[in-house]
DNA sequence: CGTATCCGGTAATGGCCAGTACCGGTAACG
DNA sequence: CGTTACCGGTACTGGCCATTACCGGATACG
């Protein structure tokens, strides 16, 4: 149920359907500030410049309206359609880092981050923010470590879905943990220095 | 002020000792299972079979209370004079992975996750909760590879701190975001296919 | 011994904040 | 046009705890 019941047959203004993803958009900057429980509704509200009423015209509690923002930047992926192919792992690998989506990963896992402490109770949002978020970067690596694989420029029987996960998890403990940004930087070295090496 | 003003010169009965230690293992169990959120000071004052009065009359607030029993559990890390020396690497960082240490681990990284969201705010909950123990588990790291390096067994030119962190985060990645048990086979195939890869 | 203080319980107190109700104003249905 | 429902604001209500106050026993200091 992302999106609620706007079929309306009623007389009256609507919904203005512009107010959403204001809220939603919000709704994550807030979320990678101050987490889960830092965040109150007034403070979304404000950010988005809309009264509280209008969002609970939309939503029918602080969580369903943090299950759809997550849900909706798990839906914002990197598109495993339209992956890099450069002909190299390593050239795939960096065409990958682009800042605007470095930028997007950084405040992916902050929201997650921030999020940890109610994933083990709460079952629907756990699955849309690990599986949708960092996982959609595993997927993507998972993909273009295969393709190497099939290629001959990776050794036949590495473990695909094991080393898939090796850089986004590293950045996703440098950004929660460290507190650092996810440079380029760190990610050529993490590239060329450990995922190469363990490919050959 | 990790340890409270306990130098008394009045009359009457003392606070019994034994009853800290209860209470601060009951707020590592309740953290690590719901999260600092999610804990309520009557859950850790039921399972340390103690009265609300008994933790206030100890710790000022939540907070504290929190603070000090991360900052112990940071205490009780590896010890990095006693870390294994087996003349390989590889033996080193296995020796390294002990049941008991792997519970232990788990249960801090657990911790760690279900605090996340308070790191931003709490300035030194953030260093003693970071630093202190996943930070531990680095620094064992960071000696076992540097000794490597030293001892010609791993290439020379080897970025030792930058190495350090790729099992511990892959780990905390396996146990907080996946909710994964941190097994021998994970941790061997780390060191096999990943650590040692990168060290030649 | 006498009493100040602790102990494990349990019953207030009080603040914060999600959720609700309304307000004066405005846009979009019939 | 006349409603009806929305919009951004701003009270108000109610529940959930952190924190405090007590209770009837222990206990250890002087």
């Amino acid at each position: 149920m992302p999106e609620n019941d706007r079929t309306r047959t009623t007389r009256g203004r609507q919904l203005d359907p512009t107010r959403d993803a204001a809220i939603l958009d919000a709704t994550l900057d807030v979320l990678a500030e101050v987490g889960y429980t830092g965040m109150k509704i007034e403070m979304v509200a404000e950010r988005a410049k809309a009264g509280k009423g209008t969002l609970y015209r939309r939503w029918p509690s602080k969580e369903e309206l943090v299950i759809e923002a997550v849900t909706r930047m798990g839906q914002r992926d990197v598109g495993a359609e339209q992956l890099p192919d450069t002909g190299t792992l390593r050239g795939d690998i960096i065409a990958l880092i682009r800042p605007e989506l470095m930028e997007e990963q950084s405040q992916k896992v902050r929201v997650i981050a921030g999020l940890t402490s109610m994933l083990a109770s709460h079952e629907g949002l756990a699955e849309s923010a690990n599986n949708a978020n960092i996982g959609a970067w595993i997927t993507a690596n998972r993909v273009l470590i295969q393709r190497a694989v099939d290629r001959g420029e990776a050794k036949a029987d590495a473990d695909v879905d094991f080393l898939a996960r090796l850089i986004p998890s590293m950045s996703a403990h440098r950004i929660a943990l460290e507190g650092k940004a996810l440079d380029k930087d760190f990610l050529v070295k993490l590239v060329d220095e450990v995922l190469l090496p363990a490919l050959r």
